[in-house]
RNA sequence: UGGGGCGUCGUCAAGCGGUAAGACACAGGAUUUUGGAUCCUGCAUUCGGAGGUUCGAAUCCUCCCGCCCCAGCCA
């Protein structure tokens, strides 16, 4: 445990009473069901990037294993060679990697079971529980029923267990074209669970697997595959999303009708957030569509994303555990996400100054060519992170928001006549406002008063505000993308019939500014370095960072309690 | 509609028959060289609804209402 989860747990007094999950498996260590034994996995399919809906699933299995002493595996559950890729395979290592979690020698792939998943399907055909269906899949539908009406036997469901195997063994060998055939379970065709209906367990695909190339043309079913998988893991608590609640009597079937070890399956509710999509199609669909700059664009909910943005594994373990886990769907405010981020990056993150609007800023009583090094505190937070010097000298940048030259009444900024504090510099007061032909402010001219160096008057008058401000010729310019939220609605799959989901898609979503103006300590600054500009938020530099062109990217603004009564006025 | 689930504050979420935790959000106030942080304070007489059982119900029973999932040779 870090000292931030520490601090957390003292802070929240973390006596956090136990999901329904942890009391199955209290329950289940009591009555020795699994023989004290505690071991679960993360099975993603590599068809795509992980989300932040991924990391609660990685939290909680990789959490629960840790937390009773148990396992938990990384298992890539690659049965349908047309989606997936090892591009996908190596992003998701990346990412459970990167949260904090070890597989240790526990990396799997279902693929590395096909072998012996044939051999039990061949079981199944020898115990007359499984047939060989020649009906197309157009045909397999209608012969499937409806919700409220029987299916009906399939023609081929009463094939002899010879003609089974040797038909079975011939899709494999490759002696049919894609979708010939399938290999179907014998179960019930009117069962009132459409699942239980005869499913598909293989299908022919002649398709290149990431992993086993053209070894195989038939692929297991989800169905079939992942219960086998669990049991061959031997897999204790087999945790999943609330989508598969029905498939449980398939999985519990297949594995009695085997006699073989059978974990039990829980499924619990899957993470959604609002102003955002959650789905791997429709983050899929955003990155080939070039709605956003690839998966690890700073506005997606993809891990990669959340990293590049400047999320940290803490802060996102840590919204992990307090969202919870339950049964009933539910819609997390990202407000709670931008929280765990500033709540962890407040004790941590180093002050710097950074102007994002410039606007120049003359003080014209101080000498020409004086510069003089402010001492600036790292962290107030932290005392141990140090001081550090910025240098002062006659023109600054200030932020453009922090000057009205009509200040409203609860503006108490920089104002004609006004004076305030630089911070870790000195008090001044705007004396002239220089306007361009337009009438746009483009300069102002100050004075200081040299007695308040380092911030403080002898005389102990009293200034409201505390600017933020860059020496002009100190200053190192950098763009910063600021980010919002990549969705104007809440939900954004709510739209009109002739709609489409698209459409919810915020087009100011991202602004790259430049040039933007930073205290020369950020000159040397590396990819990844994360910082709090004071006032502003917090920030990271992105990949695309050089040193001859900075790039700063904004994690999550500071709360703002100004823009909150600016709002209501 | 057949089957499977779920309904507790604006949003998550505890609660497991003894009289509604906590977090985020929100609203006040204190403090402050970040309008940040921190610190106080407020925020469900009520648990989808209606009956019933009980000394006592969010918790048990009955009925009703609403939402989600299943008719891929996807996972």
């Amino acid at each position: 445990m870090s000292d931030f989860d520490k601090k957390e747990d003292e802070k929240t007094g973390t006596a956090t009473s136990r999901n329904f999950i942890e009391l199955i498996i209290d329950e289940d260590l009591k009555t020795g069901k699994y023989g004290g034994r505690v071991h679960t996995r993360f099975p993603p399919e590599p068809n795509g990037y992980l989300h932040i809906g991924h990391a609660k699933a990685i939290c909680l299995n990789f959490g629960i294993a840790e937390q009773y002493g148990g396992l938990c595996n990384l298992r890539f559950d690659d049965t349908n060679p047309t989606k997936e890729e090892t591009e996908y395979i190596e992003s998701i290592k990346e990412d459970v990697r990167w949260l904090g979690f070890d597989w240790e020698d526990r990396l799997y792939f279902a693929s590395d079971y096909f072998e012996q998943m044939y051999g039990y399907a061949a079981d199944l055909i020898k115990k007359g529980k499984a047939y060989v269906c020649d009906l197309t899949a157009e045909e397999t539908r209608e012969y499937r029923g409806t919700l409220t009406e029987p299916g009906k036997d399939s023609p081929y469901r009463n094939r002899s267990i010879e003609e089974n195997l040797d038909l079975f063994e011939r899709m494999r060998a490759g002696e049919f074209p894609d979708g010939a055939r399938v290999l179907k379970a014998k179960i019930d065709m009117a069962n009132p669970n459409l699942n239980m209906r005869d499913p598909v367990m293989y299908r022919i695909l002649h398709a290149s697997h990431p992993r086993t190339g053209d070894e195989w043309c038939i692929y297991p079913m989800y169905d079939w595959a992942h219960g086998l998988e669990d049991s061959i893991e031997r897999i204790t608590h087999s945790i999943c999303t609330l989508e598969f609640e029905v498939h449980r009597p398939l999985y519990d079937w297949f594995l009695e009708q085997l006699g073989v070890y059978r974990p039990q399956q829980i499924e619990f509710a899957r993470l959604n957030m609002n102003y955002t999509v959650m789905s791997k199609r429709k983050l899929l669909e955003l990155v080939k569509e070039g709605y956003v700059n690839g998966w690890d664009d700073p506005r997606m909910p993809t891990i990669s994303g959340l990293r590049r943005r400047g999320y940290t594994p803490e802060s996102i373990r840590n919204f992990s555990d307090r969202i919870g886990i339950a049964k009933a769907d539910s819609v997390v405010d990202i407000a709670l996400l931008e929280h765990c981020l500033r709540e962890e990056q407040n004790l941590r993150a180093q002050r710097m100054m950074a102007v994002l609007h410039p606007l120049k800023v003359v003080i014209e009583n101080y000498p020409e060519d004086k510069v003089e090094e402010m001492e600036a505190v790292n962290n107030p937070e932290d005392e141990s992170m140090g001081t550090r010097t910025v240098p002062f000298s006659r023109e600054l940048y200030i932020e453009r928001e922090d000057f009205q030259e009509e200040p409203h009444k609860k503006f108490y900024r920089l104002a004609p006549g006004r004076e305030v504090r630089l911070r870790y510099g000195y008090y001044i007061k705007c004396e002239e406002v220089i306007k361009d032909e337009n009438g746009e402010v483009i300069e102002l001219r100050c004075s200081y008063d040299p007695e308040t160096r380092g911030g403080w008057s002898p005389d102990g008058r009293k200034v409201k505000a505390t600017l933020h401000w860059v020496s002009a010729k100190h200053a190192v310019k950098a763009e910063v993308r600021l980010y919002d939220r990549l969705f104007n609605e809440e939900n954004p799959l709510d739209v009109e019939e002739d709609e489409n989901w698209k459409s919810n898609i915020n087009p100011d979503s991202l602004k790259s500014l430049y040039p933007c103006y930073l205290e020369q300590n950020l000159a040397e600054s590396k990819a990844g370095d994360r910082f709090q500009f004071e006032r502003l938020g917090y920030f990271c530099v992105d990949p695309d960072s050089s040193n001859e062109r900075l790039v700063f990217n904004r994690s999550v603004p500071l709360r703002d309690t100004w823009k909150k009564i600016q709002a209501k006025m």
